[in-house]
Order: C-alpha cells, then structure tokens, then sequence
DNA sequence: AACACTATATTTAGTTG
DNA sequence: GCAACTAAATATAGTGT
C-alpha cells in the first residue's frame, strides 16, 4: 500500500510536503555522499527554501573546514539576495558543528 | 544479472569510474529536480572534477536566465581555482543553451 | 512529529548489441 | 566507447502501533 511516486508536482498539502522534503533531502544526500566517493569527486549541493534559508550544503570529499571557505556571491546579486545569502552562509559557518558535526557521520557507509 | 551497489568506495578503475559517475550523475540530477518541484524550493547543485572543473550545475524552480547570475567566487579562494570556477561559469553560460536546453527538459514529467 | 514497516516505484551495475 | 536492456538494489509514499 505505498511506494514511488507517479507525477512530479507540488505537493500543495503543507505537512506532506515538509515531511516529503525531508525524506527525500536524505535520500539525495546519501547519493551526493556515494556519487562523490564512488566517482572521488567533490560535490557541493545547497538547498534553499522558499525564503531563501540554506538547508543543505556538503561536500563530503573535503575537509569541513574548507568547505566554508569557497562560497559566495555574484557582485550582479542584487543586494538583498546577496545579504541574504552571505548571511545564511556565515550562521551556517558558525554553527557547523552543530549542525554538520563531520560529513561522513551523516552518511553510515552500510 | 546485475543491479545496485553494495559497498561505496571508489571505483578504481577508470572506465568503470566515469560510467557510474555519468549514471549516478543523471539519477541525481532528477531527483534533486523532484524535490525542487515537489517540495517548491531552490536547490543548487555543483558536481566538481578533481581537477577542479565543474560538472553541474542547476536550479531547476528558477528561470534559466536566473540561474547563471547567482554564483561566484570566494575572494579567499586561491586564484587558479578562483580562475578555473570563473571561466568554467562563464564557459556554461554561454553554452547553456545546448547543455542545459531548459532545465524541464531534461525531465520529462512521467 | 519522528520512527518503523513495506509495497511499489525508481535507480543502477553489469551485460549485450 | 555508447546506448538499450534487465535483474537486483535502493528509495520512498502511505500507513500504523
């Protein structure tokens, strides 16, 4: 009584749709993590939500400490985007520890 | 006579490595495509090379035209790997038209 | 609302043309 | 090398105690 998914569109039901997103955003990130072991690459995946929060960034081949030193943002940004952007960016570089305490400890090598 | 994976760990060998990253890569761009719509929210998506060179790079809720102006380079980025960013953007940007027709596209909605 | 279950959908590793 | 095929592996939508 359950299974994939047959058409891709919004999911207009707010709950379901949040706990879509974060079903799949693991899935998604396990796949980053085995594409960029398995292809030995790095890999740098950010999602935003509607308001522009940061809810994703990784890039497991990487130590953690350079992966905050990489980002930033075009000079044609507009400004708020631009502030908005660098702002989320360093609060995520703030709390990094909490919030990505090592990469590889979010992604189990099973 | 085949099927999933069970241990990820690079592929060593070469051939091999680059089928699975051009496979992996596809699947991947999908579903970050999928929670993108279904979820309605941005996501940005960098493959790199170890060489550095960028392989993806998309957001698939926003206009194409939009999407090439977000993204650049830390100032504290060493300057060959700045330069080497730089150019492949500008690279992408001008050939987006062919490598990324317009981001649906890639995706036929089943 | 975060977790386990599980039937179904999807991805993919190896193979073959 | 590359695309198509396919069996096996994986992801996940809905459900439920």
């Amino acid at each position: 009584m359950a299974g994939g998914r047959r058409g891709i569109t919004k999911i207009e039901n707010k709950c379901r749709r949040q706990v879509t997103y974060t079903k799949r955003r693991h899935g998604l990130i396990k796949k980053v993590y085995e594409l960029s072991v398995l292809s030995d690459i790095d890999i740098t995946f950010l999602s935003f939500s509607p308001s522009g929060q940061l809810s994703i960034l990784t890039r497991p081949n990487k130590s953690t400490e350079d992966l905050w030193g990489r980002y930033v943002i075009d000079p044609d940004l507009n400004v708020q985007n631009r502030e908005a952007l660098s702002g989320v960016l360093k609060t995520l570089k703030r709390k990094r520890e909490t919030a990505f305490p090592h990469p590889p400890v979010l992604f189990k090598k099973t």
